[in-house]
DNA sequence: CTGTTAGCGCGTTCAG
DNA sequence: CTGAACGCGCTAACAG
């Protein structure tokens, strides 16, 4: 555990000297960095960054705030984050709330604590105590993925409503008039756009929203089960489903299974946020697919700009287009149905 | 912005009473904490741990360097351990090395620096050095899920070899003789461990060992793909596959259906490493499963056991094994086939 | 090109 | 029960 002052000892120079061949600032004579540099494999030094920060006021590490790393969703995005952030130096500390305010409290204290330098924020709710602690610690903030009504604040996120309106539209031009949407929570705003985008499809297609074919649950697997199973008692019974994310749908293709019904012969399913390719031997799904890389990377490079006072003065709202992608499980166009 | 000293005007005490209050160490006063718990809200001050553990030499803060999150199975571990240092009021720093040593060696030196308390490493590589590095700076590291041989270490893996071994059984009591082994990269010993169990339920069952049949590359769905074309053109065909883990798994899968195959009743194949319920549908590959959240928490329990001094001086290699999950992908008992 | 001085924010030590 | 002094390892600011 050799200091910079065992270094500086050994190499016959100052402290200060050291610090400088370390951090490549100000000018060292070759020779003198050449002691340094032995000195320094001698010892095994390894600087001590906590140091370096107490002394700097920067500390070159971001806080990521997500909801479920389990997600190849969630996961996709850090990596986007983690690039980003690499590739300018920077360390990110990946924190996983659940989906709990709690959590993200906790969480929210120890990046404080742990003075990063910027956080880029997944909340758990639509509410805008969390931003405004992160701001008042005169850090800077960027959400992701979620807005956060009335709040000042960066976004990067993708367009839900406009996802889940053409998916709804896709639907629509196959023919089907029932469709169930099994939605994630209320009071996450990526739940609520792809439930007005469902519903703008309707309404501009003249079909009334039955509101008892919208259902809402959790973003998980088993959330998506039960939302399917109470879906398939409403009479007349849904011909298509419409599945708020990928568990979502994974849950809703188990209760179909489970239930003997076909997809896409008995019922046609779409869902947001499309599964990485390397998880699935037969791409299936229907989906609005997400750039969850991007809208990482993006998000990262925005706080960045914000650390290094290159971002325009206003807050930004970036928002990336969602693609749909046709697959097998949205199905042809429906036979015409007697009555 | 606040300091401790800011809080302690405030209160109109010494900084060293509020450290008190913060840290619950020592006796204070009753009122004197209201003063100091009001002044703390009153300013939204927020300890800053860089200088604390300047101060104290703990960071509260453990490594953790793996290969692949982006891997069902890391994730899986990632969150064993996430779980289980949370419990213990620590936070994880998450290095995704992508089996590159260029990556673990930079990652290794940030850790270092940023003096983390203790390191869950998963090696790149079978090489002592990075082990060696992490214990120069007095740093407690388990190595997570593979061996290093001739590494003085604590260890805590799964039982690769018998899990082979008793996957091979299966395929072999089904009638197979000719398994291609798909496996993962030399000089990683999961991916050597496999192969060697697999060799040694050959042999045990009299079956000469085909070298012909396996097959090295990398723990990912291209390398899995290119295998099993491989594989295909060796004569006689193989019957069976090995997938040394899952992405290689889904990389056969999908080569077997380009190639207009079908599992199991063309070939069988089975596999290393479930995945998450979560993410499938209808599980269908016969598997080893590897009990990967346990395997995080166990390692976690045990560098944290270090930490605190409770472990056991001696270096403990802790092996869980593994559990065969048979499906459909392993098929029936082949009929005789003529010669 | 190199060194001196001072202090980042906190907690340990020792006195009261 | 409370406080003063000191130092953790490093670097900004200012000499020289």
């Amino acid at each position: 555990m050799a200091t910079i002052r065992d270094v500086a000892k050994r190499a016959g120079v100052a402290p200060i000297t050291v610090s400088r061949v370390i951090n490549n600032s100000g000018y060292v004579n070759e020779q003198t960095r050449a002691r340094v540099e032995a000195a320094i494999a001698d010892l095994g030094y390894v600087p001590n960054v906590l140091a370096r920060s107490l002394r700097s006021r920067r500390t070159g590490t971001l806080g990521l705030i997500l909801t479920d790393i389990s997600n190849p969703f969630w996961t996709t995005v850090a990596r986007g984050v983690e690039d980003a952030a690499s590739d300018a130096g920077f360390n990110v500390i990946l924190c996983n709330t659940d989906e709990s305010e709690i959590e993200q409290d906790k969480y929210l204290h120890v990046l404080m604590q742990k003075q990063v330098d910027g956080v880029l924020l997944v909340p758990a709710s639509s509410a805008v105590e969390p931003v405004k602690f992160i701001q008042s610690q005169n850090t800077p903030v960027v959400v992701l993925d979620r807005r956060i009504p009335n709040s000042q604040t960066d976004v990067v996120r993708c367009d839900s409503e406009d996802g889940a309106y053409q998916l709804t539209r896709l639907l629509l031009a196959l023919g089907h008039r029932r469709i169930a949407m099994l939605s994630g929570p209320r009071g996450v705003s990526t739940a609520e756009d792809r439930v007005s985008g469902y519903r703008r499809a309707l309404q501009e297609a003249g079909v009334a929203v039955d509101t008892t074919l919208v259902f809402y649950g959790k973003f998980s697997l088993e959330s998506g089960y039960s939302m399917t199973q109470q879906a398939l008692t409403v009479t007349p019974r849904p011909s298509a489903l419409f599945a708020s994310n990928n568990f979502i749908a994974i849950g809703a293709l188990r209760a179909l299974r489970d239930a003997g019904l076909r997809v896409p012969e008995d019922l046609a399913l779409v869902g947001f946020d499309d599964l990485p390719a390397a998880l699935v031997v037969d791409p299936f799904l229907t989906v609005a697919a997400q750039p969850a890389y991007e809208m990482g990377r993006q998000a990262t490079e925005l706080l960045l700009a914000r650390l290094s006072g290159e971002a325009p003065p206003a807050y930004q709202e970036i928002i990336l287009p969602t693609e749909i992608v046709t697959r097998q499980s949205s199905g042809q166009i429906l036979e015409q149905q007697g009555g």
